[in-house]
DNA sequence: CTCCGGTTACAAAAAAGTGCGTCATTTACT
DNA sequence: AGTAAATGACGCACTTTTTTGTAACCGGAG
């Protein structure tokens, strides 16, 4: 059995951002549209079978917006949708949590 | 080079929860501490390995604490500390939103 | 013999990295 | 002027690495 749907909404949604990239990504598309390699650069470890992996994953979830401009280089941007950007804050308080419980974790280590 | 440390706590607290486990158990330990077993009954489909690793990793992190009971027939519970009743409500609102960005991600495929 | 809470070793599966090709245009070298 | 190489945004195939599952074993009690 290949588990079934997860009726569980929090499942689904770790589904979609676990792994490193997925909450990377939203954060440096956070000031605005950026371009394929302009993200490459942003995170120079990423794979850019990875980085068209990702982007799609998120497409797919609505979090980001692809918009291919016709013509000569081919020119494609990634942007925040709405609810993408109604994530980014969300994601941000995690990181917050991290930060502010950097303490608790330190002393756990310490006391092994 | 394996990826030196990562400076951003979003990156390193998306490491601690990704994969569909660590929220789940995060989410099942929210009424109260739990056993082992316990655990695996709420949610059958995880290995006993899985579990004590993502329980060990969570341990790790500071987000539960795990208590051994000394006697007969092993009691060993598992409990959320202060960090992680932290984590909680930042989580449940990654469940919220998902929820609620489903129309555009219904609107998407749609229009695919 | 089974339950509890694991650990360890091995195997299967999934995820990620690497490198080559593409298409059309632009720039660079000689 | 002609050829070569690079750019941007990938797709595809192959390999390597990481994660997860499976199964067996542990100790003590019922």
């Amino acid at each position: 059995m290949k588990t079934a749907v997860s009726p569980c909404p929090i499942e689904e949604a770790m589904v979609l951002l676990s792994g490193r990239w997925p909450t990377l990504l939203l954060y440096y598309l956070q000031p605005g549209p950026k371009r394929f390699n302009e993200l490459r650069r942003d995170n120079p470890s990423i794979s850019h079978r990875m980085l068209t992996l990702e982007l799609r994953k998120l497409e797919a979830a609505g979090v980001v917006r692809r918009t291919a401009h016709p013509g000569y280089p081919l020119r494609v941007d990634y942007a925040l949708t709405a609810s993408g950007r109604k994530l980014v804050p969300l994601i941000d308080a995690l990181g917050d949590w991290w930060s502010e419980s950097a303490g608790e974790r330190a002393a756990f280590v310490a006391s092994a």
